[in-house]
DNA sequence: TACGCGTGGAC
DNA sequence: TGTCCAAGCGT
């Protein structure tokens, strides 16, 4: 088969495979409200764009309707304060995001009158847009020809190619692979019809080659091989750190102080403790960074959290009394409104239940 | 280019 | 207390 003729049929096949049987996703606009006029809104779009980034759609979809129903437009989220928008987003992970979606609200708000940037270069200056995100919205919401290139389609075109390269270093031919097929007239379906065929069909194991609309063509497919494409540099091991925590209640409040703006959990609130260090410290030597001199009770198990690139170990110390103002007294029964990230929620409910 | 950056689910 | 992974971006 000639390549330009190979082309087309990937490009026809996908696209009836996504009419027939496309996904329902809660931002995506279904085809009978596409035909009665409905066009996708740029803010709802990049909202999720932004939220998807290496998350799941199932962690997504709460937090987005939350986040529509709390600022059902990008004027509203722009006028939140940042720590609102860090408290909502709490138990996300990755909380640049959180942050830059808050710097992008005020940009679009003071720079661009309150209206999204319409085209992918446009949107690829707007802070915590990349080079896929800014494809998607543009292509999704204005139906410019872009090459939408996710881990998604990186997995589908390796396979369908059998790319030898590594990722990530494989990611700039890929690329060009991949916007050799892109479907130019339906941009925005094409991406969205590939993204899905990579989560759905096209999967990191166990792929269903059988019932893929590109098995006629798939290298990786044909050869039995597909599950090791992507070929990837193998990853070391996670280093561990050890810490501790301390839980200070008084009259219903609880003591708590925020982060630094840069680094791991920029910005977001924790309970006071030590330093992340390699080495598990004596009690003698964590309880003198405790906030207060005292009576600490230690529990019994360690709380664990796995981070990208570390695996962390807290002692969580539990103690009663009010006699500390460096800090932020929280009430326990609104913590839900403070920015606490999912690993201090851990240690809070580990301090609870000793 | 390579690394830092969360979290929870599937296996 | 294992491994791998998810609609990546910023530095």
């Amino acid at each position: 088969m000639k390549s330009s003729q190979q082309i087309v049929r990937l490009r026809k096949t996908l696209l009836a495979h996504y009419d027939a049987c496309g996904r329902s996703l809660p931002w995506r606009i279904r085809p009978e409200d596409r035909a009665a006029g409905v066009i996708a809104d740029p803010y709802k779009v990049w909202l999720s764009e932004i939220m998807c980034q290496q998350t799941t759609v199932s962690a997504v979809t709460p937090y987005w309707h939350k986040f529509l129903q709390k600022w059902p437009c990008v004027e509203n989220l722009a006028c939140a304060p940042r720590d609102e928008v860090l408290a909502a987003w709490a138990g996300l992970g990755y909380y640049a995001r959180a942050r830059n979606l808050h710097k992008c609200a005020g940009m679009i708000m003071d720079e661009f009158g309150g209206v999204f940037p319409n085209t992918e270069a446009g949107l690829l200056k707007l802070p915590g847009v990349g080079p896929y995100t800014a494809a998607a919205i543009s292509s999704i919401c204005y139906g410019e020809a872009t090459n939408i290139v996710d881990g998604n389609v990186e997995r589908v075109i390796s396979r369908l190619r059998m790319v030898q390269a590594l990722l990530p270093k494989a990611r700039t031919e890929i690329r060009i692979l991949a916007g050799v097929i892109a479907d130019p007239k339906r941009a925005g379906d094409y991406g969205q019809a590939l993204m899905d065929l990579g989560s759905q069909v096209c999967k990191p194991k166990n792929p269903k080659c059988g019932m893929c609309p590109w098995e006629f063509a798939c290298l990786a497919g044909k050869a039995g091989v597909a599950e090791d494409y992507p070929k990837k540099i193998k990853k070391q091991t996670r280093p561990v750190r050890y810490g501790a925590v301390f839980y200070l209640e008084n009259g219903g409040e609880i003591l708590l102080r925020r982060r630094p703006d840069k680094g791991l959990l920029g910005g977001m609130m924790e309970l006071p403790g030590t330093e992340w260090g390699a080495e598990r410290e004596a009690v003698d030597k964590m309880l003198a960074h405790a906030p207060s001199s005292h009576n600490w009770q230690q529990c019994a198990k360690e709380v664990s959290h796995v981070f990208t690139h570390f695996t962390l170990y807290l002692n969580v110390f539990v103690a009663q009394g009010g006699d500390v103002n460096t800090g932020i007294w929280a009430s326990l029964d609104r913590l839900d409104t403070y920015a606490l990230p999912s690993l201090m929620r851990k240690a809070i409910r580990s301090a609870q239940s000793l």
